[in-house]
DNA sequence: TAGAAAACTTAGCATCGTCTTT
DNA sequence: AAAGACGATGCTAAGTTTTCTA
């Protein structure tokens, strides 16, 4: 913003700064973290920093960045104690985590005294990382029995040391032992009622192969125990990869300064790419040209292109553009033949490389196909974005798969990159791409054993976390008091993941498009408002805006006011003392498996599982549906999944409105007939004069015409069908003259209307009563709230994307069990790929919970 | 031990396929 | 039959987390 303040703030940089101003400015490098006690007192300056600069309204994208983040004065560690009145933390919450775990014993008993502390105490208890191996009857029960039980001894609960090295494993054999447990459950149950169905021998056998090969194939029925969770295969045979068939040059010039020109096939390739997306936002992109620009005239130079192509501005595509559309067209209109034929053609290709076999079962390969070279399409304001993604060649690319299997032949003439066995990876070839430089794998499908797995054990953490959340929540909830700054940022961000359903936030480099998540927000992304709101404004994953205003707790908004502080500028971090490796390490203290993301399958699995309550018991399915979904999207709304608006959106909308409109002019009929018929009202009830919103003369009469030619139509319509009755009970037809006068009763009413619409008064209907007419605007009323509704629905669905919410997010048995539950079949709720994704999943019966 | 790379999950958009409307 | 709407699926970018490396 201003230079003024900026200065300022810079100078004290130097002054502290240190070791941080060398850090190269393209690498965003954090400071390293100072120790550093707060010193700043909550209460008082409140006014000080009511905030802020920026909130122009405008969506928080300047990135100011570089150098920024690193300046700050950070008094050290040498405690004054601020002897701030609100800081219960007993001895402990200053010590350093190490620490912690040995004084444990000891901070246990002085925390139990006090209420409020006693929970704290568990939870403090608790925060050494001791996962317990069996059971998790007790840890976790002692949790349980201090929030069920109120009462319960804290004091008994204190374990000896955690033990940090043996790591996950433990935790993660508690977890398949009791989903293995549950699913034996389960299994039993279902084959129990197989047999009575058998038995009374009349249900037949529909889908006995299905079930068959279910049986074979399904995994999460016999989990092995104790099986090394690192190795994910035994045997692991498939063929290769596909690679996309070669450059077919199609001889179409594009233009250089208004001349056709003759490219190289690799050349004309590269041109088309871009001609294709002719009229694209991407091809109007500026970034996207520059560097679409540099790759094409550099490749165009190294073929030796005449004239050679040095300006963007002289590039003509558009012939290459109507050749591609013509393409497009073309594939629509193929015969059936040509389509059987490709139908084949993909079906052999999903044969030999859709599949492959893993431990010797078939599975499905999700994505065989290697990327077709082209243009990168990075998404916001990518700074890559444009930039030519070359061809895959078969020497880049390496494979996994087990010693016995045999190796795919390399396509004619090229040889594999690398042949490797791999056991602990589950991926089946991967190779390295040029844009990012980052690494591309060809992975199992979404409904293979594999991802299924993975799928369950994701879900499991979840709901361990489900079991942990209430002490986990207590803990971050006194740490946002401590007087370590690290410590407040810490459970500052935690805060936010848990009840904002936020990312993690990793780091991001230079040339990424600037997005962030909680650890990487800055300070322009947030603004407050006293006493205790939080707007949040930014561009997270994908670019996708993120922008939400919320209450937060009172400690959660001085402490982000206090990190504002702290940059006082925009393009500092708000946490910058806090990576997300510190934030997970101290969530893997916490709860093994535990990291940032599980809060968001947390959060999202049981506010799905929550809302779903609302079921109505007796409805019909369709409104079983609308309840089910309606549950989906508030998860959707949780975790910020949009969409871009449809283009028919807008239309859409316009019509609801229309129809809105449309009552409001019956109301406003009403109204005034009431007026009419009782005028003396207008005192009694002045709302009647009152005119309704958004209703514009222009509407009217155009609305009223449009009724006109609707009444005309209609009776015109009538005339005929009536004639044509007529002619078939030989009667005569009626004249042409009796449509005519029908007509121009319709005329007449439009007149009536004009001279309504002028004098303002509705002279009553035949019939008409004040009574009628109330009833009549009751009616009104209703239909507009209900439009309405619609209305938002509509709105808010449209930039809503389901999908994702469902598929990552949702524990897919509350919606098998919710299935079950209220008989509603699944296959209106997973399509076919969901069903086949999510199946380990559908075997849980009614009472089934998150 | 930090930073980089690898591995894997999550994400929206483009396109496909199917069903409805014109 | 064409056009349009819309959900399902494919594609690959963009995250997070884990693992490797210097």
């Amino acid at each position: 913003m201003d230079h003024a303040e900026g200065d300022e703030a810079r100078q004290d940089d130097n002054i502290d700064s240190g070791s941080d101003s060398d850090t190269p400015l393209g690498k965003r490098k954090r400071p390293a973290v100072r120790k550093r006690v707060l010193d700043d007192d909550d209460d008082d300056n409140e006014d000080a920093d009511t905030l802020s600069s920026s909130d122009s309204g405008a969506p928080a994208l300047k990135r100011t960045r570089p150098a920024a983040a690193k300046r700050k004065s950070y008094k050290d560690d040498s405690s004054e104690s601020d002897g701030e009145g609100d800081y219960r933390g007993s001895s402990d919450s200053d010590v350093p985590l190490a620490k912690k775990k040995a004084a444990d014993s000891k901070s246990a008993k002085s925390n139990g005294s006090s209420k409020t502390n006693g929970s704290n105490g568990t939870s403090r208890t608790k925060a050494a990382p001791k996962y317990k191996e069996e059971s998790d009857s007790d840890a976790p029960l002692a949790k349980k029995a201090a929030s069920k039980k109120t009462t319960t001894t804290t004091k008994t609960k204190v374990k000896s040391e955690p033990v940090s090295s043996s790591k996950s494993k433990q935790s993660s054999t508690t977890i398949k032992k009791r989903v293995k447990e549950e699913v034996d459950d389960k299994s039993k149950v279902k084959k129990i009622k197989k047999e009575e169905v058998d038995d009374k021998g009349k249900v037949k056998k529909v889908k006995k192969e299905e079930d068959e090969d279910e049986d074979a194939d399904a995994w999460w029925l016999n989990q092995k125990e104790n099986e090394d969770e690192s190795v994910k295969w035994t045997s692991l045979k498939h063929n290769g990869v596909y690679f996309p068939p070669d450059y077919v040059p199609h001889g179409v010039k594009m233009k250089y300064d208004g001349k056709p020109i003759t490219l190289a096939p690799a050349v004309e390739e590269v041109a088309g790419f871009f001609g294709a997306l002719l009229f694209t936002e991407h091809a109007e992109n500026p970034t996207f040209q520059e560097n679409f620009f540099k790759d094409f005239s550099k490749l165009a130079k190294a073929h030796k292109t005449s004239p050679e192509i040095t300006s963007f501005k002289k590039c003509d595509f558009t012939p290459m553009y109507e050749y591609y559309q013509a393409e497009r067209e073309k594939r629509k209109n193929m015969t059936k033949e040509q389509k059987e034929a490709a139908k084949e053609e993909k079906m052999a290709l999903d044969e030999m490389y859709g599949t492959c076999y893993l431990d010797g079962r078939k599975e499905k390969v999700g994505n065989f196909r290697i990327e077709p070279p082209g243009l990168f399409r990075g998404r916001g304001k990518h700074p890559k974005t444009g930039c030519l993604k070359l061809r895959v060649q078969p020497e880049q690319v390496s494979l996994n798969l087990s010693k016995d299997a045999p190796i795919p032949k390399a396509p004619a003439g090229h040889k594999w990159g690398a042949i490797v066995h791999d056991d602990t990876k589950t991926w089946l070839a991967t190779w390295k791409e040029n844009v990012n430089d980052s690494t591309k794998y060809v992975f199992l499908a979404a409904g293979s054993s594999l991802k299924g797995q993975s799928d369950l054990k994701k879900f499991e953490t979840a709901r361990a976390l489900k079991k942990e959340i209430d002490w986990i929540r207590r803990g971050y909830m006194t740490d946002l008091k401590d007087k370590k700054m690290f410590i407040r940022q810490r459970a500052t961000a935690m805060y936010l993941i848990d009840r904002l359903a936020l990312r993690a936030g990793n780091e991001k480099g230079e040339d990424e498009a600037d997005t962030v998540g909680c650890c990487s927000l800055r300070f322009e992304h947030v603004t407050l408002e006293k006493p205790n709101i939080m707007h949040l404004d930014f561009l997270g994953k994908d670019s996708i805006r993120y922008q939400k205003t919320v209450e937060v707790d009172e400690q959660v908004f001085k402490n982000i006011r206090l990190f504002k502080r702290e940059p006082a500028q925009e393009g500092d971090d708000l946490f910058d003392r806090l990576k997300t490796s510190e934030l997970n390490k101290h969530l893997q203290n916490l709860m093994k498996g535990l990291t940032a993301k599980v809060f968001r399958t947390y959060n999202a699995s049981f506010t799905f599982q929550d809302q779903l309550r609302k079921t109505p018991k007796d409805g019909t399915v369709a409104e079983k549906l609308l309840a089910y979904n309606r549950a989906n999207r508030d998860v959707a709304i949780l975790c910020n999944h949009q969409r871009a608006v449809s283009k028919g959106h807008a239309g859409q909308i316009e019509k609801i409105e229309d129809k809105v409109r449309a009552y409001k002019y019956q109301r406003m009929k009403q109204k005034k007939m009431i007026l009419s018929l009782e005028p003396k009202l207008k005192k009694k009830r002045p709302e009647l004069l009152e005119p309704e919103s958004d209703l514009e003369d222009d509407w009217i009469e155009e609305h009223e015409a449009q009724l006109m030619e609707k009444e005309r139509e209609r009776i015109k319509a009538k005339f005929e069908k009536d004639n044509l009755k007529r002619k078939e009970n030989k009667e005569k037809p009626m004249p042409a003259g009796e449509l005519k006068d029908l007509l121009k009763e319709v005329d007449v009413r439009a007149k009536e209307l004009a001279k309504e619409r002028k004098t303002g008064v509705v002279p009553p209907t035949r019939g008409a009563t004040v009574e009628k007419c109330n009833t009549q605007i009751l009616k009104l009323d209703e239909r507009i709230a209900a439009t309405r509704l619609t209305l938002t629905d509509k709105e808010e669905n449209k930039q809503t994307a389901l999908g994702t919410s469902k598929i990552n997010y949702i524990d897919p048995r509350i919606s098998a069990a919710w299935c079950e539950k209220y008989d509603v079949p699944l296959d209106k709720i997973f399509t076919k790929t969901l069903r086949d994704k999510f199946k380990w999943a559908m075997t849980v019966d009614a009472d089934w919970e998150f």
